[in-house]
DNA sequence: TGAGTTATTGTAAAAGATTGCAATAAGGAA
DNA sequence: TTCCTTATTGCAATCTTTTACAATAACTCA
């Protein structure tokens, strides 16, 4: 849990505490290399943390995003899914197996600074995900009732 | 409910069936010029289609964006919304207050053609949701407890 | 038009996500 | 260390989304 420690001060400089139940929440995300679901996350924090309960696993986690901590990402059906923040990228899914191919932020460099002039907008830095057919499902075509 | 049944010839051809549910969808989509949520779908459809229930909503919109016949889109928090396919385009959305300014397809052309040189990955031309701040919300700047 | 096939729906139940509120406990000050 | 303020949590209830399965009804063919 030690490596939950080193996000309190940023936390604490903006007037949040630091909790055994975001320790373990931290915790979990510090140690996995990839993208976890809550529901995923509140099953192996618990172990930590015993009296964890999901609406505060939820509520931490849109905390911890809104805090620039951990990274909230789409990967299909609208379900959103978490890693902690900082090695920046994106991501691009398979609509049909849901495989996933990381996509290097500076490959959006040049969009996101069009579209901050174009529109106003700023600190569009948050997370984008892409959909399209993996190499491995094009080919398996199928017309219908396929996954 | 006339609408709808310009979309019944594109699902007979591929072996499915237009019902009155799906008219019923797909009258609200076609007359709303924006996203609207399965809620918000729902409600509205019920009008038209008294015995239209939840599940038959999200079956119905999960297939019909799978026929290219809608588009799914992601608009903050993981939550999908929905809206006639067709006007294709991309969102920015602000994460402060949920304001919405649309992105040309254009815009994507060059980023889409290298991620599918450089991935593998095809027909990556699904709807892509990009987060930021806009205009009104980078001025009311706050430190803690924003909305 | 009428009968048969089967895609689609409704029902019921469960899983996933969110909210209000009282109780708890983290962190600052004495 | 102890007290105080209030950020945070757990509980309970609710809303949203998903799934299984039997009943229904859309479309095809005769």
């Amino acid at each position: 849990m030690s490596c939950a420690v080193l996000y309190a001060p940023q936390l604490r400089a903006s007037g949040f505490r630091m909790t055994s139940q975001r320790m373990a929440i931290l915790h979990v995300l510090h140690h996995s290399g990839t993208h976890l679901s809550p529901t995923e996350i509140y099953k192996k924090a618990r172990r930590d943390a015993p009296g964890l309960t999901e609406p505060t696993v939820y509520r931490t986690l849109e905390f911890l995003a809104k805090n620039q901590v951990v990274m909230p990402a789409h990967v299909g059906n609208g379900k959103l899914v978490y890693e902690i923040a900082g090695r920046n990228h994106h991501h691009l899914i398979c609509q049909s197996c849901g495989a996933s191919f990381e996509v290097q932020p500076e490959a959006l460099d040049g969009i996101i600074r069009r579209l901050e002039k174009s529109s106003g907008y700023r600190f569009i830095n948050s997370h984008v995900t892409f959909f399209g057919i993996c190499p491995k499902c094009q080919k398996n075509k199928s017309k219908k009732g396929d996954g």
